[in-house]
DNA sequence: CCACTTCGTGAGAGCGCTCTCACCGACTCG
DNA sequence: CGAGTCGGTGAGAGCGCTCTCACGAAGTGG
């Protein structure tokens, strides 16, 4: 426990504990930061000064001369908006956290939602304030991981950024393999005319969904049909406006694949509002897994990815490449299909 | 734009600025710093040198100095489970951000789900290296924000502390009112029998609802009826389960208030299996506003809070006092009612 | 028994910044 | 016209830590 201490006298120093341990302030400083070469006496005393002097390391002094500031940036690169859309945010940061604290680092959380912010941001990363940075939410093709991976920082990405960079470090889930299993799920139950709702083509998940969707009507034999492929952008009204058109469209058909949950939320209202009946009428699949799929009614079928898994993956990549550890540049996280009443 | 720079070479010191400038270290700190006493021509050779450089002060040496640190923690004192119910807990987090960020101050994010976690925080803290604390879901009478003030490290408390010690600062919502405003809503609406469940009782949020609907039910001329009030624990489990209670010992109600969102997702499917109706046999008012209340069925009638709001007054609050301003030591935010399908 | 290595240690420099203090020129005032 | 004031400035001392280097004691081999 932490003793009370007045705001003026200042907590102690590497001198203090390395006084009251008999040492110099160098040897009270190997003890301390784990190095070799310390005989047992002089670590036991030092431990002992330090844990009696309820001594902390200040890391200010210290990341002056190591050059490091043993944190990391959790950078959200997205519009507000979006950010709300996104459930298991929370759930990334919370993985994040967990791998970053265990190596004793901090965790830095900035949100660059506009072109100044993030520029703002750069300039500060480029002042050495930071030993990495996770980014999340990377849009379209963005520079930012390569401004920053040339300023010498390293940054891994979630979401494979659409820009193909050959050099950048992603973790992604698997998009392709997630949207096949969720279309061949609904081939199984003898759905014959299946539509899809995407997700934004400006991202990689958009784009992956859409082409596992197509890859597995392909190898059932059928010719993906474009009436039956609606524009969606991962939100609620984004998935009723497109279930609408694609009744209208294709009033025949008798199962969808929503490149997210909340779109198949949407889609699953539009079917109910056109008289039909989910998943009797039309099944429906959707992908993320987020906690209102097991609150809708009918409960929905859809792809879990481990969103805590990804940041808890990331932080590791990211440890990795600071620490001068060899890693491989990409990681692909698998996904699994949770079947329940909309299928 | 930040140039290339090879790792080898380091980020530009005052120094360089300053000799570029033609001007003294202590100057140009002066210039930078924002200080007075600074002539035109110095102040603007300095910017122009600082610019042309892509200088960023370095933080470690301004805090060796200063000691501050020019960053606050946001910290979570909280169990994984419940950290994953509290959907709104995003928003917080970003309000708290807008503003650190617009002070120049970086937001460290902590989590301490166990006692050690909390423990090693609090070493941490005494080691000055955050200029406060935001605390969110402080538990039961959790000493750990009185000794964060002991160390003379500010805290700001999201809700009203069970220990009820009045030198503790917090930002709360008005869950009386809130509560009085559902429980008043569903009189207005003619109901005669209105049943609550509750939150956990070790959290200010739980007993003030209560509160609100007693005092509700009392300026109605009714006496709480004991057989009316089920425990719950703000889960969706824990509302099923009051719900089936609530229906079992008192078949006769026609109206639910249940002290969260979750919670009232949780009652409505209890009703459902008893082979009720939503709004028409039984009526059913939430709190929180979270969007699983506009996607639930029927539509959930609830109590919003602005969780972004809280963030953002939590981190107004701690800033006036790092900086030595006077504030007040409480604030309550209010709350609205939203009427739905359910009520 | 002497050269050599190895190990534990301490002295001391310096990381990049802020801040105190002293100084200097220009001004005001009696 | 000398004494006092004041705005602008630079020199220099640290802040608390790490890290290099040198040194003495102990161990090792020819």
């Amino acid at each position: 426990m932490a003793q009370r201490r007045r705001p003026t006298d200042r907590p102690p120093t590497l001198e203090v504990v390395a006084a009251r341990a008999g040492v110099s302030r160098a040897t009270a400083s190997r003890v301390l930061r784990g190095a070799a070469n310390v005989s047992d006496d002089a670590r036991e005393a030092v431990l002992a000064a330090a844990r009696e002097t309820a001594y902390a390391p200040n890391r200010a002094a210290r990341s002056l001369v190591t050059r490091r500031s043993d944190s990391v940036a959790f950078l959200v690169a997205e519009s507000e908006d979006r950010l709300f859309n996104d459930p298991y945010f929370l759930a990334m940061l919370r993985g994040a956290h967990t791998q970053i604290a265990a190596a004793g680092l901090q965790l830095i959380f900035v949100i660059a939602s506009t072109p100044a912010e993030a520029e703002q941001f750069e300039h500060y990363a480029a002042g050495g304030h930071v030993d990495g940075v996770l980014l999340v939410s990377l849009h379209g093709d963005d520079g930012l991981p390569q401004t920053l991976e040339r300023m010498g920082v390293p940054t891994v990405i979630n979401g494979r950024p659409l820009s193909g960079d050959p050099s950048l470090c992603y973790v992604d889930s698997d998009n392709v393999t997630g949207a096949r299993l969720a279309t061949e799920l609904l081939l199984d139950r003898g759905a014959h005319r299946i539509a899809t709702i995407t997700g934004p083509q400006d991202m990689c998940a958009g784009q992956d969904r859409l082409a596992g969707y197509r890859a597995a009507l392909r190898a059932a034999g059928q010719t993906p049909d474009e009436r039956l492929v609606a524009a969606g952008d991962f939100t609620v009204a984004g998935g009723l406006t497109a279930m609408h058109d694609l009744l209208a469209a294709c009033p025949e058909l008798d199962a969808v694949f929503a490149a997210s949950d909340l779109t198949a939320i949407g889609a699953m209202r539009a079917i109910e509002q056109s008289g039909r009946k989910v998943p009797d009428d039309i099944a429906v699949v959707g992908f993320d897994d987020i906690r209102e799929a097991q609150v809708a009614t009918p409960a929905l079928t859809t792809v879990r990815q481990s969103l805590q898994d990804m940041g808890r993956t990331m932080a590791r990549m990211l440890l990795d490449r600071i620490d001068g550890r060899t890693t491989e540049r990409v990681r692909i996280l698998p996904v699994e299909t949770v079947r329940r009443a909309s299928a």
